[in-house]
DNA sequence: CATGTCCGTGATACTAATACCGGTATAAGA
DNA sequence: TCTTATACCGGTATTAGTATCACGGACATG
């Protein structure tokens, strides 16, 4: 096996991230938020849906511009609940 | 074309990343960053030389954990001297 | 009721990220 | 000199992100 499949982890922490962006999105559209950012509203979808638990990181970058969120916060706040922030390390 | 293909600017935005990303990692080894932040030294390499350059959001936040910088100023240092922030928006 | 529009969704196609392997170069140390 | 460690490079294999296409539901308007 060459590139490691993703683990139930971070297909959750993906769920937990996705569902985060939809919070921040709060009432306004996928297509203007996904355009403002320059990315599909396809793309948006699975990432909020968390069918894509992993995405490229200026991706995100362009989308919490977008949604006016901070990066640093994003990643704490998917992480915080679990507790397993060495998770990826022992792997 | 289902996919579009990386942009020659965002080639250089990658390598502009990567810089900045060995530039924060400093004297210490990669071995020992790619470690910590649980991802092999081989793509913190490709990373840091522009040779993956859309890394994937986690794995830029557990380099970003590792080498103690933000992601905010990472996201931001690559776009500010380009001068192209909206170049994304266009597309 | 028919039609057009907007939004979200599922399926498909294609490119890129990630990891492993082998080889090479350079520098430090025994 | 030989060994070791670090980093770079090329190739390969496999998974995953992203975009286009096509479909159905909601809603308004004729």
């Amino acid at each position: 096996m060459v590139r490691t499949p993703l683990t139930p982890w971070e297909r959750q922490r993906g769920e937990r991230f996705g569902a985060l962006l939809r919070q921040a999105r709060g009432d306004r559209s996928m297509v203007e938020i996904a355009a403002a950012a320059g990315v599909s509203a396809e793309t948006l979808r699975k990432i909020e849906t968390g069918r894509a638990p992993t995405p490229a990181f200026f991706t995100v970058s362009a989308l919490a511009a977008a949604l006016e969120v901070s990066l640093d916060e994003l990643a704490a706040a998917c992480v915080q609940d679990s507790d397993f922030g060495d998770q990826a390390l022992s792997a």
